[in-house]
DNA sequence: GACAAAATCGACACAAAATGTCAAAGACTG
DNA sequence: CAGTCTTTGACATTTTGTGTCGATTTTGTC
């Protein structure tokens, strides 16, 4: 075993750690929920990362790597510009929104994404608006849509109004009601 | 406010606790976390309770209320006696059962009950048995059932058969299945 | 309003748990 | 079996939790 594992071990610690913060909330898990969940002792756990803080970052990186893919992929699609960006915000809010809205600790969580790791979630954010920005500014060329704003502005727009989406739905299924509607709302506000 | 506010109170600290357990578990629930879900500080709630087993204690056995208090009425509805005791164990399990079986933590609570509070749940025990023996005498003095042995130790092996059933299911909906079953079973197996 | 009793709190001393580190023991490779 | 890399038990330190007590406020009664 030499580089295959790495992956493997990073993996289990970070699937460990999802579940731990999950399960108690990030204040109440200790690295020694973490090791154990991994399969491993606690001072090999510091090998691989700094401190809870450290993993949880990772943990967030992660989350918005998926969550670029999905919504990339999903804007990708063909299709008329309401409905794409329908099943785009949907897409993005079914891997960051659905596990913060229906765990017991999804509030703390995102109380701790914004404290701890500030720096990841702006990265995140700005991925995101960028590959909206992308999508709108294609299909502004393209002809399909016209905007009031230039692409980026639009782009902000559609995450900031997304970000208050979930922190105002009480549950996942209000959000998903929610971001429907915006996504028809702002769909046809732009399409041509 | 006199009396009237002594069960306000009360409530306040047992339902902060029941929160908090179901939250994070028995051993990660602190004394303050509970205080602070009722409203209190840290020095008031050890004014009402010895520790965090005193507390859990009381909750074990106030469930058990509600658990004999559900029991009795479900017996003594009328009906078919299998039909009755199919009601009557559901309904228990409603409300043993159900935030077991369905909660994160409802493993280390349960382990909690029969470690911490094992004076309690041998009592609760007995009490259920106590009801279930009652209805099984009743029916079999009015010919209804007839029962390979006394009313106790058929009670006795309903209660047990039950548990067994708990600890076993993966889920709330496993256990109600199995409980059906057992319930049918039993039913034809006593009744005239 | 004055008084006693009960309830509440801040703070203290102590206990337990979590943190981060390191020297030493294991495991694998050549 | 020597060398390298990984893992760990154990330690000192910090942080969090516990149970108690005197001071303070609130409550009910006269």
């Amino acid at each position: 075993m030499k580089d295959l594992d790495l992956d493997t071990k990073q993996k289990a610690i970070l699937d460990a750690a999802w579940t731990a913060f999950a399960t108690y909330g990030f204040r109440k898990t200790s690295m020694d929920d973490i090791a154990r969940g991994a399969g491993m002792s606690r001072a090999a756990l510091y090998l691989h990362y700094r401190n809870k803080d450290d993993i949880f970052q990772t943990l967030v990186r992660h989350c918005y790597d998926k969550c670029s893919a999905a919504l990339a992929a999903a804007l990708n699609q063909d299709g008329a510009v309401p409905e794409v960006l329908e099943t785009a915000v949907l897409a993005q809010g079914e891997i960051v929104v659905r596990p913060m809205l229906s765990s017991a600790h999804g509030m703390e969580l995102m109380e701790a994404g914004t404290t701890t790791s500030s720096e990841m979630v702006h990265e995140g954010e700005a991925r995101l608006r960028k590959i909206y920005a992308d999508w709108l500014a294609r299909h502004e060329k393209a002809g399909d849509v016209t905007l009031p704003g230039s692409a980026e502005e639009m782009a902000a727009l559609i995450t900031s109004s997304l970000k208050g989406a979930k922190v105002t739905a009480g549950s996942y299924d209000d959000y998903c009601q929610s971001v429907r509607m915006l996504a028809a709302v702002f769909g046809a506000g732009i399409a041509n």
